[in-house]
DNA sequence: ATTCCGTTTATGTCTAGACTATATATAGGG
DNA sequence: CCCTATATATAGTCTAGACATAAACGGAAT
C-alpha cells in the first residue's frame, strides 16, 4: 500500500531479474499494478515509463507491456572538458598553444562538416596538460563562415574547447572513438614513442543545421576511458 | 493555451539556445509557468524533469531552476551483440571458438572481479567474422563459482556472449575503452601487422553482487565506434 | 560573529478522474 | 476469402488539488 514510484519502479526491476516475469513475457497491465502496489495508475506509469527509457520493457498501446527479449545495453558517458577531467583527478591542468593558423578548408574536412569550396577554417593545435604530463592533443577546425568572431579570440590562454562552450553551449554532436598510431609529431607532443597506439576521439558539432567546428583529441599512451551501467 | 510537455519542452529548449535565457540564469518557477504556458504544473514539472535528465538545466528546491552554467555533455551508446553489429551492415556473421579451458584465475582477473584465491575460470578465446573477414578478437572469463553451468555449455557454436545474455540477461557492467598494440597473436587472429592500433573493449559484468564475467574485445584495425547526441 | 531553529518557498510526488491515441480483434460486406 | 469499418484494450497524457521534502533565509540565542 502507499507505494512510490520508485518502489513501484524496483520491485517490478526484481521480478524481472529474478526472472519471475521471464524475458518476452507480457506484465500486468497498469490498472491491475495499480491496484496491487495500492496506488494511483500515474505512479505505476511513471515507474513503468522510466524501465522503459531505462531498455528493460517494451510498452506498446493496447499491446501491452512486455520484458524485453533481450535488454538494450547501453552506456552513458559524461563528456568533461579535459580541464575538469584533469581537475578531477586532482592533478594540476595547464594549457598550451601549438599552433595558429587561417586555411582553406581541406577536401576531407569539408566533407565531414560540408561546406562549400573554398571556404576558411581556422586550425588550432594545442595540448593539454596534467601535473605538467602530456595529457591531451587537439587538433581543431573551426567553421569561419559560422564562427567569424573566432578570428579575433585569443586561445592563447583558453583552449577553444572551453571558448566553444561559452560561444555556443548548445549544439549537436557526432562522436567517434578509435585507436591510431602515434606519427613522429604526436610522439613529441605526447612524449611517448612513435608507433604508440593512441586512444582518439573526434568529434563534429553542429548548431542550427551549420557545422561549426571538428576536433580531433589523442590521448597520452594508456589512456581509458570507463563508464557504469 | 492547453500545452503539452513536448510543447513546453521545446518551447524552453528553444528559450535556452537562443539565448533568451542565459547559461546560470535563473528561470520562472513551475506555477507562473504553468500560468504563461496554460496548463497545469504537473505538465511544466515533465517537461523541467526531462531538460534536466538531458543536462541543460539544473533544479534544486527552493532554489529553483537554472541553465547549466556548461550543460553536461553526454554521450549515450547502445553496446549491441556483435552478431547484430555485423549483421546490420548488412554483412554475413561467422562464430569460431579458437580455444577453451578451465584455469585457475590469473590475479589481474581475481582482483579485477574480486574472486577468492584458487578460483576457477573458464578461459574462452573466440573470433567473430564479417563476410569471413575477421572483424573482433573476444579473450572471454568466465567466472564458475557463480555460473557453473558454463563448464557444461557447447560454445563451439554460438559464442558466449550470446549463451551470457540468455543466462543472466540483466546485469550490471563496468565498461572501459582504450587502444591497444597488436601483438603477434592477435595480428594473427585479426589478419592485420604487427604493431597495429587496435579499438579494444573491456568489460566486467556483476549480477546481484557477484561478478560473473569479464571480456576483452579487440576490433580489427580501423574500428570506430560512433553515435550522435 | 557564529550557531541553531523555525519559516518560507520551490520542487518532488501522489491521487482520482478524464480524455486521447494507437494497435489489435472482430464482424460485416463485397 | 479478402477488405474494411467498428469495437475494445492499453498505454499516453492532462488536470486540479493535496501533501512531502529539501534548502535558503532570517532572526534569536549563544
Amino acid at each position: 500500500m502507499n507505494a512510490t514510484y520508485k518502489d513501484v519502479k524496483s520491485d517490478i526491476l526484481s521480478k524481472i531479474t529474478s526472472g519471475h516475469w521471464q524475458p518476452g513475457s507480457l506484465i500486468p497491465n497498469e490498472i491491475e499494478l495499480a491496484e496491487t502496489y495500492g496506488c494511483a495508475r500515474a505512479t505505476v506509469n511513471r515507474a513503468m515509463r522510466e524501465l522503459a527509457d531505462d531498455g528493460l520493457i517494451e510498452r506498446r498501446r493496447k499491446a501491452g507491456t512486455r520484458v524485453r527479449a533481450s535488454p538494450i545495453r547501453q552506456a552513458r558517458f559524461d563528456i568533461p572538458l579535459v580541464r575538469r577531467e584533469i581537475e578531477d583527478k586532482g592533478a594540476e591542468y595547464r594549457y598550451s598553444l601549438a599552433s595558429r593558423s587561417i586555411e582553406t578548408a581541406p577536401d576531407w574536412l569539408r566533407t565531414r562538416l560540408q561546406l562549400g569550396q573554398g571556404a576558411d577554417a581556422l586550425h588550432l593545435v594545442c595540448m593539454h596538460y596534467a601535473d605538467g604530463d602530456p595529457f591531451q592533443h587537439e587538433d581543431r577546425w573551426i567553421n569561419l563562415e559560422v564562427l567569424p568572431q573566432a578570428r579575433d579570440a585569443d586561445f592563447s590562454q583558453v583552449g577553444p574547447n572551453e571558448w566553444l562552450v561559452s560561444t555556443i553551449p548548445f549544439s549537436t554532436a557526432e562522436i567517434s572513438f578509435s585507436a591510431t598510431l602515434a606519427d613522429r609529431a604526436l610522439a613529441e607532443y605526447l612524449a611517448c614513442d612513435t608507433g604508440a597506439p593512441l586512444f582518439t576521439v573526434e568529434r563534429a558539432t553542429w548548431f542550427e543545421g551549420d557545422a561549426n567546428t571538428f576536433v580531433r583529441l589523442t590521448y597520452r599512451p594508456g589512456h581509458r576511458m570507463t563508464t557504469r551501467y
